[in-house]
RNA sequence: GCAGUUAUGGCGGAAUUGGUAUACGCGCUAGACUAAGGAUCUAGUGUCCAUUUUAGCGACUUGUGGGUUCGAGUCCCACUAACUGCACCA
């Protein structure tokens, strides 16, 4: 027997897999569909590291067995390729990002070859790709054409040394990550997306997909739905509105509190009698984030607006009215109702500012707390709502208001609508053209792909504006509508917009007559299994989803859903339990790894180190062990015996890790299913022998997880064909389970031996077995039984006294 | 701060979902083979205690403190710590 040299047979078995087409999704449609989707990976200037192909191998291992149990799988690859880090890259080192990304994308694609992951390289896509972009220009037409996409005034960070506008990640406390110049919140019109639009079916279409819990709940809370009302005060002779979502509790209003960006401050300002201290407050609140603004922990500050007074509807009684930073226009109306009694942020702005405490639900200690529990607690010092419950009178505040027109029933959403321009190079050119006479109007469908032009340098211009708008050639275009002189929009779209419906494209990637044929989206939707990171479970996650929704409804895509089911991994960690980072030192590369052990060895370290869910650092000796197993696997060809079946006395350990491995691989738990491999090997090691049947079982299973190991032993061992075309094997429910089993025994609840006894035993002939045990049963001498508790082939336990 | 999640040996983790806690792997200890072992094989390995006249049907143990139950890592309540996301990173 040779020695287990990895190197040659991965190389080997790649070569074959790839000639003979092996992991190429069929066209024929007549067999059931498989789609298996993982993350398509932003190909970064420093290229794979250890923690990309956990999910990748998670998903191959579900792809090839799927294709085992005879279905056309879809598991295809390509590349999130537009974004900022390349773009940053570009213009420090003056390289075009176009050069930077065919860069990087050699180096990844190499590196996900050499695991031997059954990707369908055939379908491979790329979002920098014009022919792929169009189509995401495309997309966004039919947005536009449908009013969900439009133009607003949006706050975005500026950094006044740079000059131009930053992400939230470059901000860095407060200041410019890069010059460490400050930074403050300047208005610029963005284009916007309505995915508040899609709020509630988001939230209710949840229901009809399978997602673990805390995607799905993550999700719901990210939207945020909530139920109250809208109500007007009269506020120095006009109405303010503002949103609350305890109508229940307006008797204890004290005060308002408007956002410092509220409109209403610059109508008012003759009459605001500290206007300059208003001023001063808004400019300070320019350069905080909306985190910053909001955090709980933070001390309260705010302005009373002087000489103006607001009227509460409920009882007249007259409140002032502050501006302050923790609220925002963002969410709601841009001001509220301040009732410090059962509001912490307000009990806390009330003490501050020895503004009045309230109390309208009892239950509390309004003078220690703001009580907000809406469980318990009974209205009270309320007029008409006194007695009720908090449900009760909010149902008939939200009755009164609409009865005297001041307020109506209203449900609100944590979720904004999407800014969606960015003023930025390296992304899709937005198509539209802006015309003085016409307004914003969409570039003809059968313009696109509008390319992205070639420009001289990749720095936002002087005002923040993208580079593109330093391309005058470019920018000076005619309207589409009236052929007069026109301007073309000059911000590009953000990252997300090529992740939005990537998965489309796998189904049918060449096409140029529309984004997939109707026949393969029918065929292929949805995806049957995606999984990705948690930290994608807010944006990625629901964007797509709305895009997809969307196109659902002008009739381009055949579900409601995208993804059936959608589960999550952890992330890899470095060895000292900190997140792999070059600056940390800490980063394994896995080129390293394959070169050392083999691409099985990483593969199955990579799936055996720990729980799926869960991050998990790196350790160089379970690499090792990983090694061993599949050694130990390999000398199993020496012990082998000729006999086709599966021994008498294997019979169960082999159906049991059938089962095991089966359903283990549908549950991410890859760990549990590999530590019940190792068993079997061991067992095999025990007996000294392995029969061909029995080896046979062996590598199928093993396959998904190590497939060049396995591929090649199948060979050698002379089975017939290949590993990867067989069926997966089945397991006989009757056979996991040994005729006589071992069940413990408790005393007091105190586990105090074991019993042997039949699988089928009843209650009877477990206690004759208990009674006719010694050791136990002197246990228990001299004392009374008064309870015997039996779990089939589980547990016997005696409750005695005495 | 808000939202979500997690906590089990020296380490990664397992536990049929309320039924013998610590499977499997790493590490460690001893032995075998060997010129050698950082290769391989065999045995052992939660903590404490007892047993050297012998290896126990002994006590304790799943972040902390309570509770429910014949029985709790698992369920309930209160705390603590850590991780992820927070809308222009992807």
């Amino acid at each position: 027997m040779k020695v287990y040299d990895p190197k040659t047979i991965e190389k080997k078995w790649q070569t074959i897999w790839e000639e003979e087409g092996a992991f190429h999704a069929s066209e024929n449609k007549e067999k059931p569909k498989y789609y298996a989707l993982i993350e398509f990976p932003y190909p970064s200037g420093q290229g794979l590291h250890v923690g990309h192909p956990r999910p990748y191998t998670a998903l191959d291992i579900v792809a090839r067995k799927r294709r085992m149990q005879g279905y056309n799988v879809l598991f295809p690859i390509g590349w999130d390729a537009f974004g900022l880090p390349t773009e940053n890259y570009a213009i420090k080192n003056k390289i075009h990002p176009k050069t930077v990304t065919a860069r990087n994308i050699a180096r990844f694609k190499k590196q996900l070859q050499s695991l031997g992951l059954s990707f369908d390289w055939s379908r491979e896509i790329n979002t920098t790709d014009p022919s792929y972009y169009k189509w995401t220009q495309w997309i966004f037409l039919q947005l536009f054409k449908r009013g969900l996409a439009y133009k607003k005034e949006m706050a975005i960070n500026w950094c006044t040394s740079c000059k131009v506008g930053l992400a939230n990640e470059e901000v860095v406390g407060g200041v410019c990550e890069r010059c460490g110049g400050k930074v403050e919140r300047r208005m610029k019109t963005q284009w916007m997306l309505a995915i508040t639009k899609y709020a509630d079916r988001l939230i209710d279409d949840l229901e009809d997909v399978d997602y673990i819990e805390r995607v799905k709940t993550q999700q719901k809370n990210w939207i945020g739905r909530s139920e109250g009302a809208e109500v007007d005060f009269q506020v120095a002779g006009k109405p303010l509105r503002i949103y609350t979502t305890r109508p229940d509790t307006m008797f204890g209003v004290t005060y308002m509190v408007m956002s410092p960006e509220h409109p209403y401050l610059e109508e008012w300002k003759d009459r605001i009698q500290n206007y300059e201290e208003v001023q001063a407050y808004q400019q300070a609140a320019l350069s905080k984030s909306d985190f910053e603004r909001t955090e709980l922990a933070k001390d309260k500050t705010g302005v009373e607006l002087k000489g103006i007074e607001a009227v509460n509807p409920v009882n007249g009684a007259k409140i002032p009215v502050f501006i302050s930073d923790y609220v925002l226009m963002s969410y709601g109306t841009g001001a509220i109702m301040a009732v410090p009694g059962h509001d912490t942020r307000d009990w806390e702005f009330a003490q501050k500012y020895h503004l009045p405490i309230i109390e309208v639900v009892a239950g509390g200690d309004v003078t220690r707390e703001a009580f907000t529990d809406i469980e318990k607690g009974t209205l009270v010092h309320s007029g008409f709502l006194d007695g009720m419950q908090v449900e009760d009178a909010k149902e008939a505040m939200i009755k009164w208001l609409e009865e005297h027109r001041i307020g109506k029933r209203k449900v609100n959403f944590k979720l904004r609508d999407w800014v969606f321009s960015r003023q930025r190079y390296w992304g899709e050119p937005i198509p539209v053209v802006h015309c003085p006479k016409c307004g914003y109007v969409p570039l003809p469908e059968e313009e696109l792909p509008l390319l992205l032009p070639e420009v001289e340098s990749y720095e936002p211009g002087p005002d923040g504006e993208s580079p593109l708008a330093s391309m005058t050639e470019w920018v000076h275009t005619s309207c589409p509508r009236c052929g007069g002189p026109a301007e073309r929009e000059t911000d590009t779209m953000p990252q997300w917009a090529g992740s939005s419906w990537y998965f489309l494209r796998y189904m049918d990637p060449h096409n140029d007559q529309a984004l997939a044929s109707k026949e393969n989206l029918q065929y292929w939707s949805p995806v049957d299994w995606y999984n990705g990171g948690m930290e994608h479970t807010t944006l990625h996650l629901l964007y797509s989803r709305f895009w997809h929704k969307f196109l659902y409804d002008i009739g381009v895509v055949p579900t409601k859903e995208p993804y059936q089911k959608r589960t999550s991994h952890g992330m890899i960690l470095g060895a000292n339990g900190e997140k792999m980072s070059k600056s940390r030192g800490n980063v394994v590369n896995p080129d390293e790894v394959v070169e050392q052990y083999g691409a099985d060895t990483m593969r199955l370290y990579e799936m055996f180190i720990g729980d799926f869910e869960k991050a998990v650092p790196w350790s160089e000796n379970g690499v090792k062990g990983c090694r061993r197993f599949l050694e130990r696997v390999w000398k199993l060809q020496e012990m082998m015996t000729p006999e086709e079946g599966i021994s008498k006395d294997m019979e169960t350990w082999i159906h049991k890790t059938i089962k095991k491995v089966s359903l283990d691989d549908e549950s991410l738990k890859f760990n549990t299913a590999i530590a019940a491999m190792m068993a079997l090997v061991n067992e095999f090691y025990q007996k000294g022998s392995v029969t061909r049947g029995e080896m046979r079982i062996l590598l199928l299973l093993l396959g998904p997880d190590a497939p060049h190991i396995t591929e090649e032993m199948w060979e050698a061992c002379g089975f017939s064909g290949r590993l990867y075309q067989q069926s997966w094997p089945v397991w006989d429910e009757a056979k996991t389970v040994e005729d006589m089993i071992t069940i413990a025994v408790q005393i007091n609840g105190k586990a105090k031996g074991t019993l042997r006894i039949s699988k089928d035993a009843d209650q009877a002939a477990a206690m004759t077995a208990f009674r006719a045990d010694e050791r136990l049963m002197a246990q228990i001498e001299g004392k009374t039984i008064i309870k015997e508790i039996y779990v089939p082939g589980r547990i016997v336990n005696v409750v005695v006294k005495g």
